[in-house]
DNA sequence: GACAAACTAGGACAATCGTCCTAGTTTCCC
DNA sequence: GGGAAACTAGGACGATTGTCCTAGTTTGTC
């Protein structure tokens, strides 16, 4: 791991430049200048700059699903795990006060271009959704476990997109605090789930 | 209003492809075929794509204004005014489904961009949060009045985000539905409000 | 009806974009 | 160690970008 490929580095700089920049404003360019290498040679590995943001999905894709994978076989029940994916909000904050969700603003800027990879980042949504609503189910919720998983995805999609607008921890920290609130009461009062 | 000048149809199409395609993907050339003028026109009226920007930001918060401002006199109580912002979600469930929120993608774009008129935009939100911190404040929730326009506002936010990233309909329909519940839980038992 | 101001059209400009092409260099295998 | 494959650098390309400039046209005023 201490001598990565050449396309192995573009494809970590253009997941990070896509991220704090977005895609349209992350130029060959500048993948290149922060892989310190020419422009050509990044066309030599990837021929457009569509079959990057497809690598870059599919890289993210991987690793979210790692991560998914490795919650599931860590030993903690359901409510645990769906709190891990809360948490996520604070261990992140930085970045997301900075750059937004990496899922949300990335959907939201190939919405607008009409960008035919959407579907294909969607999926990342999909992945935490489904991964959400087997804990959900998990707890007994069988019935409404893929809309709490995408309540939840939104209620943290909103709070990426404010805390980065405003800059605020402050209040990303509040909101984190009122989900595990609204966690917990779904867990202890299973009658009044899907009022709150 | 059947003779609108040069100027203002160069604004009204800039705020249109603004909103549908994103700021940096809209070209001046885009704005003056939209208008049907030339290019060398646009930039008569408007000398830099800055200005256009700061421009379409003054509409929109005059716009906003002036439907806080109709909502406010309208005659009906402050948890009716909540329900009316709400349910902009519905009125505008066409153009969200396709473009996103108006206001929060703006702002991530400009965020992403490190455009200054950020902070211009992010007045956008605060126009909204204020006065939704004073519908509540108004229903006797004073102290939590300005945490709970910011936690409606991100509510709505990741609403819009997934509604437009999935295009679902139903999605943005049930969520609807869901912050009517928690709104109505807030207003009649004011005793576990911030725990919802 | 002349004259200035306001307006419009469209070419010119340098910069940047994604992509292609070619010439070198390195690496690997026989 | 020689030859092919893989890799790298960088110039060239047509298209597009925001902005500027220069001519015409329209409009309003005395």
């Amino acid at each position: 791991m201490k001598h990565p490929s050449t396309r192995d580095r573009i494809l970590e700089e253009a997941d990070r430049l896509f991220y704090e920049r977005g895609y349209e404003h992350t130029a060959f360019a500048d993948i290149a200048e922060a892989v310190g290498i020419s422009r050509g040679n990044v066309t030599f590995h990837y021929q457009t700059k569509d079959a990057i943001l497809d690598a870059v999905i599919d890289l993210r894709l991987a690793r979210t699903a790692a991560l998914l994978e490795r919650w599931e076989t860590g030993g903690e029940g359901p409510a645990d795990r769906i709190r891990s994916f809360i948490d996520i909000l604070i261990a992140n904050r930085a970045k997301i006060m900075l750059h937004g969700c990496p899922v949300g603003t990335l959907c939201s800027e190939l919405a607008k271009l009409e960008h035919h990879a959407l579907s294909h980042a969607s999926a990342l949504f999909t992945l935490f959704q489904e991964w959400l609503a087997t804990q959900f189910a998990a707890l007994g919720l069988k019935k409404e476990a893929g809309t709490l998983a995408l309540h939840l995805l939104a209620r943290s999609q909103g709070i990426a997109t404010l805390a980065s607008t405003f800059h605020d921890e402050a209040f990303l920290r509040e909101e984190v605090r009122i989900l595990h609130a609204w966690l917990d009461g779904i867990t202890s009062s299973p009658s009044r789930r899907t009022r709150a």
